[in-house]
RNA sequence: GGGUUGAUAGCUCAAUGGUAGAGCAGUACCCUUUUAAGGUAUUGGUUCUGGGUUCGAGUCCCAGUCAACCCA
């Protein structure tokens, strides 16, 4: 901790004393000008409290000709018309333009007034009135400067356009483009009615462990770490799953977890090591009562975001349709033998051979697959997956592909998994969990292979003591933010992806 | 890991191998209802880094850094 406070102090100095010499340092001198300026008539450029109406929408929504209002903000924007100017005061959720005239303002709103830069935070007191152009306003006839802004801020037109930029400094991109602001406020809006949707239904939110001795839950790389008291090392967990059954073994009916979980793998436009997933978990349900309640969930958020005909579009940045997904109900369900068969038709039929043959007509490079079974999945996520759009659930998975779940009692070939496809990626896999204890050991022995101590023997100790039937689901969050916000890659939905260091 | 493309003023972008420009922002001035306000003038550059070719490199070549996209 020290040392990494030393080390971003050091960094400091060095950017200032380079500034020195740099030209951005002359945008900065002019502004370090005009905060002495303001020290010198008394006025403190980084104020504290002030007592404001409420939010940009509060002040909007209560708008009424001649009420008195007081409003803090960003200034991102003024008009100097010599006596008069105007301001565009803004906070996360919108705009609002204050009119400032001389003559209306005291003596110190306009020692302030003349040393205002675009990017300072104010507070303004005045009542609204309308423009001549019709645009609801603030007439000002008192100003405060809140927090002197030392850099200039990207183009007020533009914004920042650079995905580096907009990735490295988001704050920069969340104060210059809306869009980006839009994204964020809904992912917010999902992710707090998702926990308002389970709470309705009786599921209890839980946190279990991020840091474990025995990464579970997944087939993935985890993170390492350490702890010294313990002198011991910890994983990163790669999902929640094994404690979240752990509850079910204690009796909680219902559980679900919201949070962070943690794979060591490749970066993309779909992964970040980091990411949000939902896990739930449902005594006595299974897969298929917990793909309705999947589906309810999401139906149901894209209603929230205003998709009232449960119509998604995707835009381009000129705001043409891009795509549409149509998320109106009953979901599409269908075994994965059928639609194999129906991308392929005699698929099955054919022997390792001839399907070997198959691939290379249909130009699907099967170099990394040995088994039947993967080429069959092969086939599978590139044409069933990648082109399935709009939702379908995938059942009768083959048990090769999901070796923890319950085999299915008809057909022991398959488990008792659903995999919810929606706009060509898997957003959340839904099941009848396994909860006989000796069936998951083999199960989990048989994965692990000579690596036993990959094995969370105290969960399967849980186990033995009785977990009830249970229906689970995983929902990744990012991905299914992407696909309700259109986003094209994870990095839109994520406030700070994670890049290369620049040093 | 492989391929393709990119990095130029604080921001958004230009620039046949031949003096690095514009708009916005900044500075100064004009303007009392503007809204990408307008007008006049003006400041501002390690062209990502390091080599090379050349009389001369933002531009061509090589290596590296970071990013975006595609593939694995």
């Amino acid at each position: 901790m020290i040392d990494r406070t030393g080390l971003s102090v050091c960094s400091l100095c060095v950017e200032q004393s380079s500034q020195s010499s740099s030209p951005i340092s002359e945008l900065i001198a002019v502004r370090r000008q005009k905060l002495q300026v303001l020290r010198d008539h008394g006025v403190d450029p980084f104020g504290s409290a002030f007592e404001s109406s409420g939010t940009v929408a509060d002040v909007k929504d209560s708008f009424a000709e001649g009420k008195a209002v007081s409003l803090a903000g960003r200034i991102t924007a003024y008009r100097d018309m010599g006596k008069s100017r105007f301001l565009d005061l803004s906070d996360i959720g919108g705009r609002m333009q204050v009119y400032l005239n001389t003559k209306e303002l005291d003596a110190n709103s306009l020692a302030v007034a003349a040393q205002l830069d675009i990017g300072d935070f104010a507070g303004v007191e005045g009542e609204c009135f309308t423009t001549r152009t019709g645009e609801s306003s603030i007439r000002a006839n008192r100003l405060v400067i809140l927090s002197k802004s030392l850099r200039p801020l990207p183009d007020k037109y533009h914004g920042v356009q650079d995905a580096e930029t907009r990735y490295r400094q988001r704050y920069l991109d969340l104060i210059s483009n809306a869009s980006s602001r839009e994204v964020f406020l809904q992912r917010s809006a999902i992710v707090r009615e998702i926990r308002r949707f389970l709470d309705d239904r009786g599921f209890i939110e839980v946190e279990t462990p991020m840091m474990q001795a025995v990464p579970g839950g997944a087939a993935a790389e985890p993170f390492k770490t350490h702890h010294n008291a313990l002198g011991m090392d910890f994983f990163l967990r790669i999902a929640p799953e094994l404690y979240l059954k752990r509850l079910l073994v204690a009796g909680f009916p219902k559980v679900f977890e919201l949070n962070r979980s943690f794979r060591n793998e490749g970066i993309s436009r779909r992964h970040n090591p980091e990411f949000t997933m939902l896990e739930a978990y449902w005594a006595y349900a299974d897969f298929k009562l917990m793909s309705v309640m999947v589906e309810e969930l999401i139906c149901h958020l894209a209603v929230m975001l205003g998709n009232e005909d449960h119509q998604v579009h995707h835009r381009d940045s000129d705001g043409n349709i891009t795509r549409t997904l149509n998320l109106s109900r009953p979901w599409k369900r269908a075994s994965y033998h059928d639609l194999i068969e129906e991308a392929v038709p005699g698929w099955f039929a054919l022997d390792t051979e001839r399907k070997r043959q198959r691939c290379s007509e249909l130009k699907l490079d099967i170099t990394h697959c040995s088994a039947d079974f993967e080429m069959t999945q092969h086939v599978f996520e590139k044409l069933v997956e990648e082109k399935t759009i709009d939702p379908c659930f995938v059942t009768h998975v083959p048990k090769d592909l999901v070796p923890l779940a319950r085999l299915n009692d008809a057909d022991p070939s398959t488990v008792d998994v659903y995999e919810l496809i929606i706009n060509g990626q898997e957003i959340s896999p839904g099941y009848s969990e396994l909860n006989d204890p000796d069936l998951q050991r083999e199960r989990l022995e048989h994965q692990a292979g000579e690596e036993r101590q990959k094995i969370d023997t105290e969960f399967l100790e849980a186990l033995e003591y009785g977990m009830p039937p249970a229906g689970g689901i995983g929902i990744g969050i990012d991905r299914l933010v992407m696909l309700l916000t259109g986003a094209e890659s994870i990095r839109e939905v994520i406030l700070f992806p994670h890049l290369k260091s620049r040093s």
